[in-house]
DNA sequence: ATAGGCTTGTGATTGTGATGTCAAGCACTA
DNA sequence: TAGTGCTTGACATCACAATCACAAGCCTAT
């Protein structure tokens, strides 16, 4: 592994970021498949992009490819991960573990991808305790303490967006550093916590608009 | 209403389409709070936006604010329903009742801002004919029928990803013209149907990234 | 009526990402 | 070893969205 990312640090776009982890998905799909090599034109082509696209954003971190040949797929499936901090299985704390809860901790997409939700919270006492799969819920009112004790750094929030500032501001104060939301509602927290909020009647207004 | 929404048609940025959704739900928020007026300046702040962007974005569609005042609160609203199609209510049907589905049959951020749940199909028998806050789920068997004769529009596809690709095949040909999809794979559908995909895994992906 | 203070709407500018293009370079063949 | 064909990596260009900056225009006070 020749791996350069080294190089990184300045300026990377936004879109490159979330282009990557799909090269990654197409990638381990390949894997799957036995294929050893390919060229950008048909990554791209997987991908819904232009074959430029995917070398530029390849470039940014280093150089990959054999000319004439493509990459490989094994040694961009590691740089990739490596790249993306997905080297091993990332630690996910849930809290809130209502329907939509529920529903992520069973979500296999999650897992799949190697988020592995590993710790559950909820303040309902008749939640606490219950087995939902694999993962016990455990009191909300212990979570800074439990999160910090696992070196979770990780956090999806499913709570009413009356409770998710609250959340999020013990979430910050329990060290975590990455934070996904389902409350399309501002969080005051610190700029150094990445947050990224699934706003789904946003979502929805997008479609629905036609202009 | 001087409405002039006959100025459109040409090249929105979809960034705009994005963030007049985000002014319409300020918007409200300030109804509420009994405020008649803002300025670009206050309405921007609200949205972590730069005011020029504020002004920009609504200078799309018309003229809608007052030199040396700004903006009437219930005016803009308005206009910004109009424009976004968000004059009535929205109906949506839902396919797939698993913990997921189970969960936007719940969700109020999408009754609150105007998406209403009026279906709801699955395939398991031991789903259809219960009945999960208000909605009774239908027998996917017959749901195209059942969408035409509601006449309804937009669909949230809550499946399986090895299911996603057949069921988008189906609600394509039930006519509807949006599809929000949990599935993390393509849908080979007509290309005037619009889709959005939420990618979990690929969101919790730009979080980990530290790139 | 007029001046002063705000705030809008918009043309100009800047910044950034997508795309096109092609020399450089590797594998394979003879 | 030289030649052919293919693909990468990087530079140049293009396209578009964000931001700036200011004239135009409304309101209030005097």
């Amino acid at each position: 592994m020749a791996s350069n990312v080294g190089k990184m640090a300045r300026s990377i776009p936004e879109e490159t970021r979330t282009r990557l982890f799909l090269y990654l998905r197409e990638l381990r799909c390949l894997q799957k498949k036995g294929i050893c090599t390919i060229p950008s034109q048909r990554l791209a082509e997987a991908c819904h992009v232009k074959s430029s696209t995917v070398r530029k954003d390849l470039s940014y971190f280093g150089e990959f490819g054999v000319r004439g040949v493509g990459y490989e797929v094994d040694g961009l499936t590691n740089e990739l991960r490596s790249i993306l901090n997905l080297d091993q299985i990332v630690k996910v704390a849930l809290v809130g573990v209502g329907n939509l809860g529920k529903a992520l901790l069973g979500f296999p997409g999650l897992e799949d991808e190697g988020f592995k939700i590993v710790a559950a919270f909820d303040a309902d006492e008749r939640k606490i305790g219950q087995k939902i799969d694999r993962v016990t819920v455990e009191d909300a009112s212990r979570m800074e303490e439990r999160i910090e004790a696992q070196d979770i750094r990780v956090a999806i929030m499913a709570v009413p967006a009356s409770e998710a500032p609250a959340v999020a501001q013990r979430l910050a104060e329990a060290n975590v550093n990455a934070i996904l939301s389902f409350a399309p509602c501002e969080l005051n927290i610190p700029p150094d916590i990445k947050i990224s909020c699934v706003d789904l009647a946003s979502e929805m207004a997008r479609l629905v608009c036609c202009v």
